[in-house]
DNA sequence: TAGTTGATCGTCT
DNA sequence: GACGATCAACTAA
């Protein structure tokens, strides 16, 4: 088994973990069975200096999980019924995260095909961040999860060239629009948004 | 193909 | 009481 990605990982500058996913492994044991994906697209959050995050306003309930120590595993609840994950970063007490947007299956899709329900080309099984969690069996319970465990982890994999990373802003916010702070592989199908969509064949 | 809208409920004001 | 770090189904053309 490749190693995790260690806890100094994550501690370091968002922005820098933010690009530096791209292209790893995000590994989800579910039930006995294990789904692999590879990260291809990512947003970052970063606490009290970004309005556009949960914590930008302080700690509650919902987002205690941002402040705790980097490698652990934000799930949050949104629009009535889908979920989405961050990647807790930085220190304890420094709120900020990278929310997971678009993942290329790599193991277990079959898996990811029933836990999604619907009749979806592989593409659309994990292009999106609700869309990822469904795939993975992510829910309210993995909230707090810790990546240094084996329910949820990271593994290093082949390191995306920087030529190949893409910034753009970050998608469905109003505040902080103007920040780049959303990354992807370009050209990877698995991106979200009908601009990156492989066109049907 | 582009644009619009309904679903659905936890969280915060 | 309003709205959201979304998705899919629908409409029009």
């Amino acid at each position: 088994m490749p190693s995790k990605l260690p806890r100094s990982f994550y501690l370091r500058p968002t922005l820098q973990v933010a690009k530096e996913l791209l292209g790893q492994l995000i590994v989800r044991n579910y039930h006995g069975e294990r789904l692999v994906g590879r990260i291809v697209e990512v947003e970052a959050y970063r606490g009290s200096i970004d309005p556009a995050s949960h914590a930008y306003r302080g700690k509650t309930k919902r987002n205690e999980v941002m402040f705790r120590e980097g490698g652990h595993l934000y799930v949050y609840f949104t629009y009535g019924m889908h979920f989405c994950a961050n990647v807790v970063t930085r220190r304890e007490g420094i709120a900020e995260a990278v929310l997971i947007r678009g993942v290329e299956p790599v193991r277990g899709i079959e898996v990811m095909r029933r836990l999604r329900g619907k009749d979806v080309t592989d593409v659309d099984l994990t292009n999106g961040p609700a869309k990822f969690c469904e795939a993975f069996g992510i829910k309210r319970a993995q909230n707090g999860v810790s990546l240094m465990g084996n329910e949820m982890y990271l593994t290093r994999a082949k390191r995306i060239l920087t030529s190949k990373i893409a910034s753009t802003t970050r998608i469905g916010i109003q505040a902080g629009v103007e920040k780049k702070w959303r990354f992807f592989v370009a050209g990877n199908p698995w991106v979200s948004g009908k601009h990156h969509r492989v066109r049907k064949g």
